[in-house]
DNA sequence: GGAAATTATCGTGTATACATCATCTTCATA
DNA sequence: TATGAAGATGATGTATACACGATAATTTCC
């Protein structure tokens, strides 16, 4: 509870809108790592006063940093009660998770028919580097290069407007999928997974490819579930009123 | 071009804080009827000032307004530029038409699955208003009943996260699928292909409305894909530098 | 007369000030 | 002591003011 309240508290570097890019979005963009990475938990409570005061600038970027958090579901916003980390019930985890799997083999069973030599080459280049994380337990790293991995697939659907959806649900799935990463046997698993896959796409096998896929998005659906009933159970959301 | 800078400029009831909900939700609602309706076409240019004035608030909920409108990809904004309605070039229209087949499907599939005998009969009870809309040539009821029958499918899955991203994806596409509903012709064979769709599910046989979905979807892709060409034809876009 | 540069104008980005609403504290009363 | 109402406190919602950047018009120079 400590360390929360000096995340949100604690004077940052002061941001400027010198670069090519505004305030607001600088600010998105470190929220959103904050909740993906757990440092900001589901439930927390984002004031507009503290957070400018942290990076030192007024409330108006905040507002529409908040804004942006808002309408990708990171965070939820209460009208005249503010702005909190989205958390999710049990019921909507399950919901996000059926989402993913199915917008996941959707772009695999696309992918597979529609990628280059040269994209499907990529990915089992990735395949081969995320063995190595595994070998390594760099638990890190593999979470890096799998996002990479997964990108590379929604690109190989060739439809911008696909990966644009399927990325939106990843972001809203992404603070409590992330936990799987925290176990080497999970890693291991995982890629054991992502070779079947692999093979099923250098091969061309779309139907193959989709219900792989669609599985290996569930795999990490029971551990995400006991995760997000552990958040639920001491967060800051309990003090809230009428928060979900 | 003069009664679109009118619809910008034209004083419009003034809007209060004192409803339940925010004037930047009411900005956003109206504008976004205004969008797919077509009084705001794609490449029109969306100014703070000009909406301040006409709806007789502050610069600060137009921007919120204009933000969420951004959020959902119905306008874009270019820093330093302004924000305009979104204008598709042709390969991103078939990405959204194809992206929405591809989603109406996997609701189609899921719901012929999990809807219950009461959502399944309300279904045929829409199809059967449709139906009566369509020997009326109503084509604003059609519209109408046509987005209930839509909806109705959708939370037939039973997935809350699917039908939001459902959804979204549609509200994208609204502004080119409309145009179909001027024709009384197509008016007609969407209802026929409806008919088998419900059939489908009705029998609960979910391949058959998935495959029927889909096709549905796409029938109108190429309707719509002249639209749009016609549209950039003739757009305040061409006046814009830099816009896509 | 045409092209380049400078200035003028206007919109966006940010900051600040004011109004409104929710919550917590406090004190009076049953 | 418990309860409830009134005030205090602080956050959100909105409006206004200023700074910066882009575009357009005008002027100046070649």
């Amino acid at each position: 509870m400590i360390e929360l309240t000096q995340s949100l508290a604690m004077q940052s570097a002061p941001l400027e809108p010198s670069d090519g890019v505004g305030i607001a979005q600088q600010l998105c963009q470190t929220l959103e790592d904050d909740i993906v990475t757990g440092k900001l938990p589901p439930g927390q409570r984002l004031e507009e006063p503290l957070l400018a005061k942290r990076f030192g600038v007024s409330r108006t970027p905040v507002r529409e940093a908040l804004q942006l958090l808002t309408a990708s579901e990171l965070a939820e916003k209460i009208p005249n009660k503010g702005v909190y980390v989205s958390l999710a019930t049990p019921e909507r985890l399950t919901a996000m998770f059926e989402s993913m799997a199915e917008l996941e083999g959707m772009c695999g069973r696309l992918a597979a028919k529609r990628m280059t030599s040269g994209e499907r080459h990529n990915l089992d280049k990735l395949h081969h580097e995320l063995a190595e994380t595994v070998r390594l337990g760099d638990s890190d790293g593999y979470e890096t290069l799998n996002r990479a991995f997964h990108n590379t697939l929604y690109r190989g659907t060739h439809n911008d407007v696909l990966v644009d959806v399927t990325l939106s649900v990843r972001r809203r799935v992404a603070p409590f999928r992330r936990v799987q990463f925290t176990s080497l046997a999970r890693l291991a698993s995982s890629h054991a997974e992502h070779q079947g896959i692999v093979d099923a796409i250098l091969r061309g096998d779309s139907k193959a490819t989709e219900e792989l896929l669609y599985a290996h998005i569930m795999e990490v659906h029971d551990i995400s579930q006991d995760y997000l009933v552990s958040l639920r159970e001491a967060s800051p959301a309990n003090d809230m009123p009428a928060f979900k």
